[in-house]
Order: C-alpha cells, then sequence, then structure tokens
DNA sequence: ACAAGTATGTTGTAAAAACAACAGAATAGG
DNA sequence: CCTATTCTGTTGTTTTTACAACATACTTGT
C-alpha cells in the first residue's frame, strides 16, 4: 500500500476524518486486499455472497445490471475514492443483483466490515469513527432515493415537476430557486422525454403555476 | 418501562437478537424516553433537526409528506415494534423532510443513537449487536429502493413489469415463480394503473413473451 | 466578433397510458 | 350451496407521453 493509495481512502466518504497513519493501521482490521484488475475483467459477479466494500483506487469500474433476457444496463460508474457493494456487505447475505467490471485497468480495495462491525475491538481507536462514516453514508444514500423515490411514484410528467420542484422549494425555503440540473438532466433524473418536459414546463409557465428562467425557477402561490 | 414494552422492543428488528435485560441497560446509553401522543399530534414536523430514532412501542403514527401547495401525502404508516427517521437520525444534520403524526393514541420512544456511534464504550457488550442491526436494517432498505428505482425508471409499463419480473426470476433462480402481489398491489408498488397493466400482461401473452395464472408467472426464453 | 457546438423550446404525429365502465372468475362467509 | 364481495380481464374513449424534426437561444473557443 503505497502513500499515493492512502491519500485516495483519506479523501473517501468512507475514511474522511481519520488520519493516513491511522487507516493504515486499521486496513490490517478489515482484512484489506488490494487486487488488479484488466479492462472487462470481473470484480464481482451476479449471484455472488458479498462480504466485502470496494473501494476504487485507481482506474474506474462500472456496475452493471443485466436482466432475464441477457440486456446489459449502467448502474453506475464508480471513480477512485468511492465504494461499491456497500450495502450488500452490510445487508448480509443478500447475494449480489449485479455485476462490477472494470472499465478499464483499475486497482481495488477489498475490505470485510463484519471484522469492524462484530468486534468492538479498541485496538483501532478510530473503528467508531469508520463505523459512524459507513451508517452516515447509508443513511444519505437512503435518503436520496427515497426523495427520488417520491418523484418517480408521481404519475404524469407534471406530477413529478412538480414534486421536484416543490420539494427543492421546501428544502430551500424560497419560492423561487435555482437547480443543479440542466433540462436533459432533470429529464434523466426524473425519467421523462425532455422534449415533453420542456412542453409541460412551458404549459405550466402559460397557466401561471410557475415561471423559470434557465435553472432558475418561481413557485407561484395559489391566489 | 415496563415488561410489556421491552417485548414489543425485543421483536423489533433494531434489538433482534438482544435480550430483555441488556435493552433495559442499553436504554440508558441510548437517552432513551419514552413519549405519549394523543391522536393527530406531532412526534417530529417537517424540518426538525433530527438525532434521535423513534420506535413505535403501542399505537401508530403516520409518516406524511408535505409539498409546497400544502398537499398532504402518506409515505408510510408505522405500527408497533417498527422504527421511523432512522435515516435522518444516521445520516447527520439533514433537517426533517417529512413529518411524524400519530394517528391513534400512542407511545412512542425516542432514542439518540448518537451514543453509540460516537463511543465504543464496551460498558454495553451488547452495543456492536445494535450496531449492526441498524447497519443491516439501513443496508436491507437501501437495497430495497435501489431495485424499486430500477423498475420505476423504466418509461412503458410493459418494461416495468419486465424489469420486475425479470429480477424475481432471477432473484429466485427459476423462469417460473411466483410473486407476492395480487394485480392491484403490484400495480401500485410499479405506480401504474392496474387495467392498464393487465391489458399489458394480456398482450404480452399473446406476443408468447411469458405466460401467467394468477400470481404466478413463466418468462419464456427468446428462440 | 464569429463560427461551431450545445441547450432549450415548439410543433405535429404516433404510441401508450389513464380512466371509466363493465363482464366474468374466484373467493369468503354464512 | 348460495350470495355477496373482491379480483381480474376486456374494451372504448380521452389524455398524456414519446418521438422526431426543427427553430431559436445561448456558450465556448478561437
Amino acid at each position: 500500500m503505497v502513500s499515493s493509495d492512502l491519500s485516495v481512502l483519506k479523501r473517501s466518504k468512507l475514511f474522511s476524518g481519520i488520519g493516513e497513519e491511522e487507516i493504515r493501521s486499521m486496513l490490517t482490521c478489515l482484512s484489506a486486499e488490494k487486487r488488479k484488475y484488466k479492462k472487462g475483467e470481473y470484480v464481482l459477479r451476479f449471484g455472488d455472497p458479498v462480504s466485502a466494500v470496494g473501494i476504487v483506487i485507481s482506474g474506474s469500474v462500472d456496475v452493471v445490471k443485466e436482466d432475464y433476457w441477457g440486456n446489459r444496463n449502467l448502474v453506475a460508474a464508480i471513480l477512485p475514492g468511492q465504494s461499491f457493494a456497500e450495502s450488500y456487505a452490510c445487508a448480509g447475505n443478500v447475494p449480489l443483483g449485479v455485476s462490477v467490471q472494470a472499465s478499464q485497468a483499475s486497482e481495488i480495495l477489498l475490505m470485510n466490515l463484519q471484522g469492524i462491525l462484530t468486534t468492538c475491538s479498541s485496538a483501532c481507536a478510530f473503528h467508531t469513527r469508520l463505523i459512524r462514516n459507513l451508517v452516515s453514508l447509508l443513511a444519505s444514500k437512503n435518503l436520496m432515493m427515497n426523495e427520488k423515490l417520491t418523484f418517480l411514484t408521481q404519475r404524469s410528467t407534471r406530477e413529478k415537476l412538480l414534486a421536484y420542484l416543490s420539494a427543492e422549494s421546501m428544502r430551500l425555503h424560497a419560492s423561487d430557486f435555482s437547480i443543479p440540473f440542466n433540462r436533459q438532466q432533470l429529464a434523466d433524473y426524473l425519467s421523462v422525454d425532455r422534449s415533453a418536459m420542456s412542453n409541460e414546463l412551458s404549459k405550466m409557465q402559460k397557466e401561471g403555476i410557475l415561471e423559470y428562467h434557465k435553472n432558475h425557477f418561481l413557485l407561484r402561490q395559489p391566489e
């Protein structure tokens, strides 16, 4: 484990707030193993029992979902410092529902979380910090997905848009606000067609429900 | 804290595998507080900073989402032994995006998780079990939501159905399998119209993509 | 300032979904 | 066994969306 590897880990969410020396000593408790993968090689395969979380040290991996008929679908691209399979590693005994494949030559650190979750070893003072980071990571993902679900369960494009804009407005405590998406990104996020969405935005503006200019929006109060 | 309260806790996911006596002693570390709420009373309000997780001891509470225009939407109904606001409590410093309201006279146990996440106190040998339960709970929710998202991001009813059925088939390692939903429940889960969904199922059966009888399905291999 | 590229809005058409209404099948309760 | 109720499938109509194609506005690099 070279020093540049540690600096990648230090910047990851999982090891956030932990010094390089502490990380180095914790890697033993985590049974950390660094492995190299060639482009296209599988890091984890669908159906595998997963007990380890992975962190990309260099290169990148794709999380891929394959359906019954063999159609492949890219779920996520994981870059250096980011982790994958945490939910499976933490849920315990849930076979992997996706595959993880190196999209280029990559170095991956696989770490066994059971070690830190099952023993309360005081050998590593930073165990608790790692646990907090892990819990925080899982909880944040949870909240993000939960929010997205509330948008996607809306039936129409209009309802999806209003649910999203309403949530942003309330989160920012303002009736006018900017969003971090352009039209195509917003359409992708809400899983609707871009032009249909643009069209719906126009209609709502004409109806006086909202106003917008580029990525700045204003929600109007009903009379 | 009476004995029947402890038996509710013992059956909860959070305290699973922990004996009543241990739970009793852990409640102190968790700064647990039992509170009573009348029907309609708020347990937590939108925007509150949340540091405690709640468990329903008796009665029930509704998790409610209110939008910019004041439309109320029931997100979940929480029954005795079930917890709420875990994700907010664990994510740290994320203001509550929902409100929690007693749907009848209820007793709620509010517990501060920071106590067990920040200190590695060996005073309670079952701390680690509680942490594992918490992590497992968050991770499982994560996987469930993630799966649901993969269905809901499909554009058409047909694609949603196929994504769902394909996932069930692969999970069960079988091309024919039963699903735990009736038609209305499946439609609700996939967020589509029931009759349109029934119609789509008929069409796919006619096209030879699949066969079904009640809640038993068979996915056909392409030639 | 210009050109090339990108982003956004608009329109018409075809496809799909929602909705409503109903018929037949399955189920539960007496 | 019969009846009431729920569940499922079917059909026609209306509304909404996806899609394609294009016009306009905005960005970016030179």
